[in-house]
DNA sequence: CGTCTATTTGAATGTACTCAAAAGCGGTGG
DNA sequence: CCACCGCTTTTGAGTACATTCAAATAGACG
């Protein structure tokens, strides 16, 4: 149950059996079925979860309603709002399940005895932020630097495995393009396959 | 000198006048010219720089040799490329200044004789971390969620110190359009004055 | 099956880009 | 102090990219 997590986290530094104990100890499990929200805009984040299995999404609503997807997250990523977890602010975006999912949830109350208890576990949560931000910029720079046929390239070949698992209007909603857009470049890419 | 930096990282803990005179001595002051270059494509990054005076700016170059400015920086930020940085990995940025500046940089040598000697320091580090995640998260929001020209208003109501010190085609370059287009909205919203 | 939602299609429109050229502006040297 | 050079900003025409709206079709789920 807790092996891929520990796995994980053992990637990040060196534990011991009781660290890891302790670790799994303080985390919650929770089983979220397609489409639950876990966290909306206006509320403070109270958790960081880790996934087991399953598949969230991390997006922003517009005035106009309109969904901006920040990100897809897959089976060994965290997800969380990182601004509103760790300073207790409302959050303005929302977080739900793209599919039934099994998930480990951290609290901040629950955090900081972890952190309290075993101090090299700092190491493994900035390794998170860290990664996180490079995520972040890298997804800006593809966003900002090209068109909407090259971005939908780029996404189906660097995460095939989310490509085939989340709607299409979704990933339009990740690339920053109208679902009727992306369904006009997908036939043009069918036509012409020199791709 | 350390006036600045030192209230600034007391902001984010409390640090006695002996670990922040550690602190200052492992900083190393640097003036960069406008123009001058800190970091290119392909280097490992290998400073964290605090910014004392002067404005300097991250971006990516493309294929076809355009620029996609990420972020301006001004007095009170730091500038870095964090996954270059911390993974020791070629970087994808470019950082350079956009006027003369005043800096101090910290290596990872000195950083991490820094946290050895005062753990403390982590929380600052974490809490630059938790605040670049915020700003990229903004930014790329703002960025997918509306049309150029309100992107550009956005702009300068939120960063009207930075909008007055950048040249017109490094805001273009930030906000992802041509400084063509940008000077056309310019142009509409001085006739229309009606924001 | 039938209903509901997701995807596709098409026409019309709007937004932003390209390219080329002119105008503005700052610095430098005569 | 003025003239010139290089760089930034402005302008315009033409075009390409992407959106909107409406409707048809396809798929998923009870």
């Amino acid at each position: 149950m807790f092996s891929a997590i520990n796995a994980s986290v053992n990637r990040c530094g060196r534990f011991t059996a009781d660290e890891l104990d302790l670790f799994n100890s303080l985390l919650v499990p929770k089983t979220v079925r397609k489409r639950q929200v876990l966290l909306r805009e206006g509320e403070i984040c109270d958790f960081e979860a880790y996934i087991v299995r399953g598949c969230l999404r991390t997006y922003y609503i517009d005035e106009s309603g309109s969904e901006v997807i920040l990100q897809f997250a897959v089976e060994d990523w965290w997800v969380s709002d990182v601004c509103s977890f760790h300073e207790r602010t409302p959050s303005q975006l929302y977080i739900d399940a793209v599919e039934d999912s099994e998930l480990f949830t951290l609290n901040p109350e629950r955090k900081e005895r972890l952190l309290a208890a075993v101090p090299q576990f700092e190491r493994v949560f900035r390794l998170m932020l860290q990664r996180h931000v490079g995520a972040l910029e890298q997804r800006l720079i593809r966003t900002m630097a090209k068109p909407a046929e090259a971005r939908y390239l780029d996404f189906i070949r660097r995460y095939p495995q989310i490509a085939a698992r989340v709607p299409q209007q979704d990933i339009a909603a990740y690339l920053g393009m109208t679902p009727e857009f992306l369904s006009k470049i997908r036939r043009r890419l069918a036509q012409r396959k020199d791709w």
